[in-house]
DNA sequence: CAGCCATCCCCCAATTTGCGGTATTTTAAC
DNA sequence: GTTAAAATACCGCAAATTGGGGGATGGCTG
């Protein structure tokens, strides 16, 4: 079975070349290409692809919320995203919305067949930097000035815990639990549990 | 400059087996070789190897927390985790300890090398599943019951905030934000912030 | 027009929270 | 062997938060 494809690029030199590569490539069929993500979601549901091939910086509606709007219509639609620019805040945004992979616009045509191959498989092909970003969005670091206690009492707080859930999941007093945050909030030098949780989050403290 | 490499792997036969790979490879250094985590640990300033292949499942200290000790001494060392099972809640928590890639065992010779190079280049060589598995775990479903603003209210009920802050952020009235989470909780059919949000969680209804 | 959404207001009682103390035990480090 | 940090626990207090109940308005959509 052929595997259509469909474009979402509004550099048409750019939109034309991959149409090309796909065009010359056995077993992948080109359903559509667009410059805009609002032309390629009218036309959508009866392109029907397998797999969106789609630009990040489109005008109007763009790549993240377009990749948002197209798994709404057909969550097994895969997109991959293309683009210039290893933006960390993009790159998460657009994974969040439902992309299947990032690959970097500069990769040659063998690459990009092959990380369409590897996306129908079931992959996520991403390039070199944006895997190791994504890895280290889960990293904390090693250095947290928070017992191990007092991160696993802070998990509870970010899970919207009370005190009281707090001390009888840890089986502990919540007068305990009471310490604990007093002395997470010195530490951390806040006086509420936003406070601790937004610098504790943003230094990766959090277990 | 040579690469040092130290190898944590209990099955004796495949310990030897990548100590030869690397031993016979121009570049890398094998700087130690041992069975479980607590002999690394001991030897490990004094071998100060730039990347280390962990096994998950070892006897006493596993992977996971032998990675994050080693994380702990030396944050620059690079951790790549090798095994058999690609089990996703180990993958998460590894990624979470420090490790740098995790790949499954039965990749080949030159596999094993080419993941080192990458991991070694500052990449996070995966596994197509795993790369898959890392990549779906930042996924919401497209399916919420929950309208865009009881997500924002939501999001800030995780981020710790009080019904009040959340309504300043939002430049809504703080009653607003009281509607938004009472319908929240009818929609979840729950009746506190901690149940709301492992709900939610669970279903990756956040956005 | 019915239903959903977003917005706002009131009342009330129970709980939670943040801050001030103090204190014991264990473990780790120097 | 002293010192320090961590984990445990308790008390009191005042302010804030929370969850539940009710009702109301306007906008948008099918």
């Amino acid at each position: 079975m052929e595997k259509r494809i469909t474009i979402i690029e509004d550099n048409g030199k750019i939109r034309e070349g991959f149409a090309a590569i796909i065009d010359n490539t056995p077993g992948y069929l080109l359903c559509g290409q667009y410059g805009t993500c609002e032309e390629a979601l009218i036309s959508f549901n009866q392109d029907n692809p397998d797999l969106v091939l789609m630009d990040i910086d489109l005008p109007g509606i763009d790549g993240i919320e377009g990749t948002r709007r197209l798994k709404k219509i057909n969550p097994a639609c895969i997109v991959l995203i293309i683009t210039v620019l290893e933006d960390s805040d993009k790159v998460f945004r657009s994974l969040c919305a439902g992309a299947g992979g990032y690959i970097v616009k500069n990769t040659d045509t063998d690459d990009i067949i092959r990380n369409i191959a590897e996306a129908l498989e079931g992959g996520a092909p991403m390039s070199l930097h944006i895997a190791k970003m994504v890895v280290q969005s889960f990293r904390q670091s090693p250095d947290s000035p928070l017992s191990d206690r007092e991160q696993e009492v802070l998990k509870g707080i970010s899970e919207g815990k009370s005190y009281s859930k707090i001390a009888l999941d840890l089986f502990i007093s919540k007068e305990t639990v009471r310490t604990h945050i007093k002395n997470v909030y010195q530490k951390l030098e806040v006086n509420s549990k936003a406070d601790a949780l937004k610098v504790a989050g943003d230094k990766k403290w959090l277990s």
